[in-house]
DNA sequence: CTCCTGCTGAGTAGTTCTACTCACGCGCGT
DNA sequence: ACGCGCGTGAGTAGAACTACTCAGCAGGAG
């Protein structure tokens, strides 16, 4: 039946490496070997180029030169902590010395790959990101579903919701908050209508 | 009053490193400087023999050559994880090569330091690495108590203390177990006892 | 065999939570 | 002025949980 697998089903157990070289050459030899396995690869000759038209995919890493004109890898690197991303990236070098590397790995950098590259060993590597990545994505997407539930909630409500989700019982809210149980009952009725849930475990275990 | 500081609260804010380095003149050096700021320092000459010694304490790091007759510092390193430790260990070394750098970092090292060592950033490293240590102090503290207290359910009292947190409500879980709703609600009432809590909440909060 | 622990079940009583509904006052924007 | 969102409060009813007590039965340890 299904002879043609959609775009999500088919990029899921693939996924996205972005490729970033100064050199034409490396960067078509790394892009064959990434794409020979299946690989979705975009490349990008400078990191101003990949900064420009980086969007981010739920199953991806960056794949990156450390020296390149104008914006170097580490830079690159740290233009994206600051964009709040943090994507898996790999640094390819080929003349490394120990500060830098040590320096990249400390930030956070994925792995740090001498050239010549193996090709095994860099797909090993690209594949362990990709996870990563992946894990990443998902506990992204469940914070994102968790805040935008804690946005609907008024700031009476998600002082009472902190409350509850602190254990603190109606009555004990009641007394905190100077207000009567009827009232905190309530609101607890609506912060569960707001947030989807249908019981204060539930709640505690969106919020905690 | 008082006039004697005890134990506890002299190593509190301070810390412990362990030192080791088969150069027993770095050693000394570094001994001094660690301990010119008030840190406890243990030195070892081998790998070996600070296996041997190590008992864990809330605030310490590893602060250990790489390059060592018999077992290097990246071997230390993975006999300190085959123990299940997690202590934050610091590489300096000599005569670094990327590859090795990379590796240690890869596998945890919290940082990697080439000679010669300049004192204020080495001692940076130092508190950095302390901090996390005792953050990861508190976490295995509240970790131990958890599974501590959990030891104490008998085995059908944790399937219905899992059911609970999972959200179950006592006559679900009457069905789900094929008990009768007292049953469930006087294992409750046991596991919460065990537990120490005393609402559902806390329990969620403690074993979610 | 007897004692102890774990699992099961129940009675009774009280507290707490949930699900509805309705209502008043305040401030804000149209 | 009017509507609307927000915070406040309450009535009613039922469901769920908590806190005690008691008790039978199976299995393992002494």
């Amino acid at each position: 039946m299904p002879n043609k697998i959609d775009e999500t089903t088919r990029s899921q157990p693939a996924g996205t490496v972005f490729l970033i070289d100064d050199d034409d050459f490396i960067l078509q030899v790394h892009a064959q070997l990434l794409r020979s396995v299946g690989l979705d690869v975009r490349s990008f000759t400078s990191s101003a180029d990949f900064l420009h038209a980086y969007v981010s995919t739920p199953r991806e890493c960056i794949l990156s030169d450390l020296r390149m004109p104008e914006i170097s890898g580490l830079q690159l690197h740290e233009r994206l902590i600051e964009r709040g991303l943090d994507t898996p990236i790999i640094f390819i070098t080929g003349h490394a010395d120990v500060a830098t590397a040590v320096e990249a790995m400390r930030r956070g950098a994925f792995d740090y790959v001498e050239k010549p590259v193996h090709g095994q060993h860099l797909l090993d590597r690209v594949y362990a990101a990709l996870k990563l990545s992946s894990e990443r994505y998902h506990e992204r997407q469940a914070r994102i579903t968790r805040e935008a539930r804690l946005a609907l909630l008024t700031p009476q409500e998600s002082k009472i919701a902190d409350w509850v989700v602190a254990g603190k019982s109606s009555r004990e809210i009641a007394e905190l908050g100077n207000i009567s149980v009827r009232t905190v009952e309530n609101h607890r009725a609506r912060i569960m209508d707001k947030l989807h849930v249908t019981s204060v475990v539930e709640m505690v275990r969106l919020l905690f």
